[in-house]
DNA sequence: GTCTATATATTGATAGAC
DNA sequence: GTCTATCAATATATAGAC
């Protein structure tokens, strides 16, 4: 018989992966983590030599929760590549919407709260910045023809990080989505402009829109 | 004679204003702070009646530097209003660059950190954002003839801040100024297609703009 | 692998002399 | 207002039985 693998450190995983999520790494003990795994200190210590080292797996989580969890329930609802990536933006939203604008970026909250402190730490965050960029860039490659051509793609899909990002912090420390409403509506007008330009170039010094080429957005964000 | 008034207030509210920008809130400890701050544990329990006032005071004091430490020196540089703008960022970035993208925007950490545990905190936080928002809208106001009459100038200053925290935070993450130039280039890159707007409405049908209207933006951020 | 019990250090906060 | 001394609680981490 095989033996049985225990579930243990799958539930440390997630107990700490929760609790860092709402409380932040300082702000959660060992303690609370344990017992809302509900195991005991001993078995924390049996598969994690320290709680730096279980936050390191609690990353290490992230990365394999990027396409089930974020990318592909996104991708899910739309075929349209760029309609992808406001997927992606719109499910962020849902969630600061579910929690009333408490609960941001997971990845984003430790990248600020531990800055370059533990330098394997910082290391996995990037890696999660990248892989979730390199995501967004698959779709903004999959629509390169409707984009201008000299579009640096890889500077783009950061750009929607840094206005996911910056639109949550602002969203949560007014605990109002106003501000995400309105990054990510000024980001699709930013994308219309681009893809204006590009049907411009493509159609020589024809500059009429053809009907159904700019489909309007609501995003729910105009007041 | 005046009694002299002692500055053990300011000096406990500096160390611990730079002692949680470096380390953040819940990894800085009182005797850090009066150790830093010269003085003795009574003191500084004479001053704040817990860490969390302690908090409170300093979030007082970033209030208090938003104009002489941020806008300013930032002002100081041009007098163009849009210019303005790209200045602020531009002096978030030289903080970047000083430190090996390791210190980032002190009011966006203790955001991300301390969430919305601390009622009083998350409010003092929100003043922070909309004081400095409200300072990048003065010079939108300042510029606004040469804006699309329809974009929203509120909206547009928070999404300065957007891009700004954003960008940061990616700055931080990778270790590398990097995002956060690609971000301001391409914020840079959004307010020359609005600035470009409005000078062909203004301009009637014509099309072609005159020379010198829009300035190549060197921002250091191009490969 | 999991448990209980505990070591050791540090935390935020207080008391009371001066 | 500032000091020293210290409390009580909590933190991370370990030891050793089962």
């Amino acid at each position: 018989m095989m033996p049985v693998k225990s579930d243990t450190r799958e539930k440390i995983v997630e107990a700490a992966r929760e609790l860092f999520h709402v409380q932040g790494f300082h702000a959660t003990s060992l303690a609370e983590i344990f017992r809302k795994a509900g195991v005991n200190s001993g078995s924390l210590y049996y598969f994690f030599k320290s709680k730096d080292d279980l936050l390191l797996a609690v990353l290490d989580a992230y990365v394999g929760l990027l396409w089930p969890a974020v990318m592909e329930p996104a991708f899910r609802k739309t075929d349209d590549p760029i309609e992808r990536v406001f997927s992606v933006l719109a499910g962020y939203r849902q969630m600061l919407m579910q929690t009333g604008c408490k609960l941001g970026c997971p990845i984003g909250n430790l990248a600020l709260e531990l800055g370059d402190t533990k330098p394997e730490v910082r290391e996995k965050i990037a890696l999660n910045f990248a892989n979730w960029c390199r995501a967004i860039e698959s779709c903004l490659d999959a629509a390169a023809d409707r984009l201008p051509a000299d579009v640096d793609r890889a500077r783009l899909s950061r750009f929607v990080l840094t206005v996911m990002e910056g639109g949550i912090m602002q969203a949560r420390g007014h605990r109002d989505i106003g501000p995400y409403d309105d990054g990510v509506a000024q980001l699709r007008d930013y994308f219309d402009r681009l893809l204006a330009q590009r049907r411009r170039e493509a159609g020589g010094v024809r500059q009429d829109t053809r009907p159904g080429d700019l489909p309007s957005h609501k995003t729910g964000a105009e007041s």
